[in-house]
Order: C-alpha cells, then sequence, then structure tokens
DNA sequence: CTGCACTATGAATCGCTAA
DNA sequence: GTTAGCGATTCATAGTGCA
C-alpha cells in the first residue's frame, strides 16, 4: 500500500495546488469541497482577503480542471459573508471567473440548514443557507438521479402535519381508504425525483472537531454523481466530512489539507469509519 | 381623489422609467417587486434578452434609488434560467452593476418554492427556489423585526401563508371553526424570529390571474420593512400582487404596468381586497 | 360545514425535427 | 452550419363537486 493510503482513500499533507500536480489528467470523478471563505479562519488558513480571493483561486480550480474526469462534476460549498452591513460579491465573481476558465455553471443547488448559527442582528435574520454551486467540464456528465429518489411529498413531516386525529387513526387502521394506500405507498417506496434545495441540519454538539458539513451532505452528492469504485476528492479536506462519507459509500476517496492536526484527525475518522463498515459489508 | 387612485393605492399605466419620474425624491419606502426575467414571457412583455438584462434595468433601477427614502428597502425577486445546460450568469451581473449604481446588497432571502414547476431532464432537477435580493441605500435602514416573529416549530405559520381568500373571509368569519382555533392556539405559542429562508408555496390553480408570487409574500416584506401608512411600490405590477398586499397591510400603495389588461386586473383586485377590508376594520 | 376524490396547471428544460 | 417550434416529462397545490 502507497503511503499516506487507508484501504482505499488517500489522504496528504499540503496545499491542492501542489498537491494535485501528481494526479493524473481525468482521474477523479467527483470534486466536493468547501474551501476557506475569505476573510474567515485567520488563525488557521490565514484569511483569504475577499479582494484577492478569486486570484487565490482559480490556480487550484485549473487542477481541479485538469484532473477531473471529463463527465465528473466539481460541488463548491460557499457563502459570501456579511460584512459591514453588506453581502461580499467575491463569491459571484468566482462564478464568472470560472467560467472564464472553462467551467460550465451548471446549477446552484441550496442548502437549507435547519438549525442555523443562532444569534439576533438589528439588521438581519439569521443566515440559514449556503450555496452548492455545480461546475462541470461538459454539458454531458454523469448524473445517477435514481439514487437519490425521495418518499413522495419530500418530507413525510409536512404531511404529517396536516393530518387531523382522524386522519391518522384512519391511517393505522385501513387498508383501503385513501390515506391508507398513500401510506403503503410510503412504505411501498413511491419515490419522486428531489428538487434543488437540500433540507440538512449542520453538524452541531461535535466538540472533537468543526465540520463544515454533515456527512449526508457529500453523501447525497456522491450518490447523484459517482458509482461505486469511483474517485471523490475534496481538495480542501478539513476535517474530512467529504472523505469519510465517500468511505462509507464505497467509493475510492482523496484528500489534501495545510493543516497537519486535520490531516490526523482525517485518518482517525476514516479508521473508524472502516471500522464500523466492514461488518456491514460481509453483510452485504 | 386624484385620477387612478382607489382609496390609498396608485395605480398607473406605462413603464416605470417614465412613470416615476413624477414621484418625489426619497417618498418611497418599500420597492418589492418581480421584473419580467430576462428571455421569459416573450408574448406578453418581449422577452429580454440574457446580455442585455443588465443595460435594460439600470435606467429604472437609477428611478428606484431616486425615489426610494434613504432608509427604505429595495426587494427584487429573480432568478436566472437555465438553457443549454448552464445557468445564466446575467443576475450575478445584475447585482454588480447595483452596487455600482450605489445601492448597498444588503442580503439575499431564499425564498422556497414547494410546489415547483414539474418537469425531468438528464443533467438536472427541478428549480424550487428564487432569489429575493435586498437592496438599501444606506447601512442604516427601517427594520421591524417583532413583525415578523414566528411560532416556535412554525407549522401553523405554514398553515396561515396557505390561506385562499376565502379561508380568510371564513377565519374572520367565524370564531369557532378550525382556523380559529388554530389562530388561538398560535397566540398561546412562542415565537421567534424568521430566517433568510421563506417556504412558501407559489399561487396556482388561479384562473382568473397568473400571480408571480403569492399575497404572503409581499406582505411578509411589508410587515418587516414598513409601518402603516407608508408607501409601498411595484415598479412592474403584473396582476397587482404587491400593491393588494399593500392595501391589506394598511399601507399606502403604488404600482405600474406596461401592459393595459394588468392596469384593469390590479385595480378589481385591490377594490375586492377593498371591500373584504373595509367590515373588518370597522370591527377592530 | 367537513372531508374526500378528482382535475387542471404553473416565470421549466431538453432534445428532436423542420426550415 | 443555426435557429425556432413543439412534444414529453413531472408534481405540489388550489379549486370543484359530491356524499
Amino acid at each position: 500500500m502507497k503511503k499516506g493510503m487507508i484501504g482505499d482513500i488517500d489522504i496528504r499533507l499540503g496545499d491542492c495546488k501542489d498537491a494535485l500536480k501528481s494526479f493524473p489528467d481525468n482521474s477523479i470523478d467527483l470534486i466536493i469541497t468547501s474551501p476557506p471563505y475569505a476573510e474567515r479562519r485567520k488563525h488557521t488558513y490565514g484569511g483569504i482577503p475577499a479582494g484577492k480571493y478569486v486570484e487565490w483561486f482559480l490556480p487550484r480550480s485549473e487542477q481541479f480542471f485538469r484532473t477531473l474526469n471529463d463527465k465528473g462534476t466539481f460541488i463548491l460549498n460557499i457563502k459570501e459573508h456579511a460584512s459591514q452591513g453588506e453581502r461580499s460579491t467575491y463569491v459571484l465573481e468566482l462564478i464568472l471567473a470560472l467560467r472564464k476558465q472553462g467551467w460550465l455553471w451548471t446549477e446552484e443547488f441550496i442548502w437549507h440548514k435547519k438549525n442555523c448559527y443562532p444569534g439576533r442582528w438589528p439588521n438581519r435574520f439569521r443566515d440559514s443557507w449556503e450555496r452548492l454551486l455545480q461546475f462541470n467540464k461538459q454539458k454531458k456528465f454523469n448524473m445517477y438521479q435514481d439514487a437519490v429518489k425521495v418518499p413522495i411529498g419530500g418530507w413525510i413531516h409536512n404531511r404529517m402535519h396536516k393530518l387531523s386525529v382522524n386522519d391518522r387513526q384512519r391511517m393505522s387502521a385501513a387498508t383501503n381508504s385513501r390515506m391508507g394506500r398513500n401510506v403503503s405507498r410510503w412504505a411501498g417506496k413511491e419515490t419522486v425525483y428531489p428538487s434543488n434545495v437540500l433540507h440538512m441540519a449542520g453538524e452541531c454538539g461535535n466538540k472533537k472537531h468543526s465540520a463544515v458539513f454533515p456527512v449526508p451532505l457529500p453523501v447525497w452528492f456522491i450518490n447523484l454523481f459517482t458509482q461505486e469504485g469511483d474517485l471523490v476528492l475534496d481538495p480542501f479536506m478539513g476535517s474530512g466530512t467529504t472523505v469519510v462519507a465517500a468511505c462509507e459509500t464505497g467509493r475510492r476517496g482523496a484528500g489534501m489539507d495545510i493543516l497537519p492536526e486535520n490531516v490526523k484527525l482525517t485518518r482517525e475518522r476514516v479508521k473508524q469509519s472502516a471500522k464500523l463498515l466492514l461488518p456491514k459489508r460481509k453483510v452485504a
């Protein structure tokens, strides 16, 4: 086994701008990452100024473009901060710059964070969403929509709320009524395709690491854009959530980070994840 | 009473670029509008090309800037389309251009439309969100956050939003009906401030008019950014949803549209709305 | 007046065919 | 070559009609 590998997971220390140079062209099937946002994480990543963000990003996305499979996808999780009462525009400028670099701006998913960061300000409400920008190299790319179908109505939750007490009684009893039919449909896997708004709680309460996103988020995109055995990259690995997600879904994973503690942390998480999965895989 | 006025509502025929010239500086407290999107509404508004959208918009937003109160707010509802596998970038360019025109880009609310347009494509899911861009003239602007607090959990609130005109009539009459009970339940609940993601179904199934957004949407922003008696403008009035919302919330309203049928339609809706409200006001 | 079954339709998008 | 038009696809709602 090569150095830095745990099973099918390749974890490295370094800046992706340099570390990716040893990756062959067209070798990666999905890139999903949450880079350091501008003017954030000053003590760890140095806090890239908003005005220099695009020029900082482009040499790195150039490597993404080279290493990404022609039918692969690049998912960028980012959200501009508010400062001096205004939203920063660097993300908009980044989208325009990436198109000039050759990327197609295919879609913008919204991640609606149900339990967003608390707080109150006189001039704005809590920010409870982030952008998940999808970029591709060509119009035709791999997409496995059936892998992420959801129960009818999206969230059964909403449906349940509407039910009166009578409805609920009937629901549990009847097999032939309309509600009964609906219930059997839920159980019987009547599913529809999702939309471009994702409802997922942010990670919270974990003191060991401050994950930018919860595991289900990369899992969703991994299921949507890759198949088993495909290679998933997170060039700004952080605590390794994407890499863990790749491991859990049976994909190969790669990731890098400039901070040794993140490399160490990710290795530990992947080992943990692999341990839990092994018995599962035997069953399956 | 001046020509074109119904009570406190000023409805005009014409292009806002010209029609707004007779409005004094700093006279409007809130502008909330959904302009014709690029490459849409070809049969009615001609379909502005994406490449010319910014240059089409700026002379109009210049009038918005002049007529808006310094502590007022401008809410712009828009969403770029997808074509040939890519999202158009004209909205991003518009945001950048509006900042150059002097606007502060204060916030971006997400309108999550649960009942979005159906369809299935090999490369994308249904688009179920739109942008609600907030712009201001200064850092300090009027904001009445307490006016839009929601019950914890929020589901009764959702229910309220779904009310049709009929339901609202029913609600005002009945104290014993289902809705009446819900309202009383709501009164006892603890409330919290909302976030910047709004969940509202679009208006549909209404044969009389095809509203771009449902009344509760402008009502929400009117409550948030204005007080009773303030002036609310919709420069691209359409079927008059914003103007009706102003009427229902006891604000003064103004609106204009280049299509005579929209002017006529809005006048009818406002008259209807005023009729329903009058008895209520006496009671209250 | 309530609850349930049924139906129409909406700021959509892609891909094919015809000119 | 390039553009314009139309069909197929799809689902959460409001409205309608009836028991």
